[in-house]
DNA sequence: CGGGATCCGTGCCGATACTG
DNA sequence: CAGTATCGGCACGGATCCCG
């Protein structure tokens, strides 16, 4: 029986815990249609994040990695923000995805409203 | 600017419903690596992983369609789960995420330790 | 404009005890 | 063996206020 699923070190544990979060996914698939982008721009685009949440998943995307951010010395301040290489080398796993999502969520679904009724 | 992200009706917002939770992703490998298995057999092969949230992500996964239940009426009881069709359908998906991760979670960890110190 | 800081509610999840 | 039931902690995330 295999069992490669260590507390530690776990390749599925470490990617849940950034794109197990409610809006990393959202944020990186909006930079990847739109490509660079302001903060109020993805704030537009993702219409119910807050700008703390926006802020937030921002700084640990960032840190991973997956976004570049640049500020720009203006007043009012100008930021944007766009994927890195690494990013973009998520998008096409996140399509994947998505397009398993658009095939079966409709009968996912149409099961959980029956189960509860 | 593109702004596909309803609150209703979103794939990707479907999709974490169900594997941005904690346990199931794990739960599907592990039943794609072992075929058929037993509750028990289960656990022990997720080593962290309580009684009741076994639980609950089987029947979850069960209502979803992605895993099949199946009760031998014996004593004492045995209980035997496997992935459905569609639930092997996400696994390649899933694979796809696990070698993104094998190939750039070293890399992001490192950046996450560094941006603490 | 693009944040940072703070407070706080909700729900995921863990621990424990009990059962057919 | 394979659950069910209950309680409670804790962290994710929302709301609000303030700042350069």
């Amino acid at each position: 029986m295999q069992n490669f699923h260590h507390t530690n070190d776990c390749p599925i544990r470490d990617i849940l815990t950034r794109i197990g979060e409610k809006w990393p996914m959202l944020v990186l698939v909006t930079l990847h249609a739109n490509g660079t982008m302001r903060f109020s721009d993805i704030q537009k685009s993702i219409a119910d994040i807050s700008q703390r949440m926006l802020t937030v998943t921002l700084r640990n995307l960032e840190t991973d990695g997956l976004v570049s951010r640049k500020v720009y010395p203006e007043v009012p301040p100008r930021v944007e923000y766009k994927l890195t290489v690494t990013g973009q080398s998520l998008i096409p796993h996140i399509d994947a995805l998505v397009g398993w999502a658009l095939e079966h969520m409709p009968d996912i679904l149409s099961r959980r409203k029956s189960r509860t009724a």
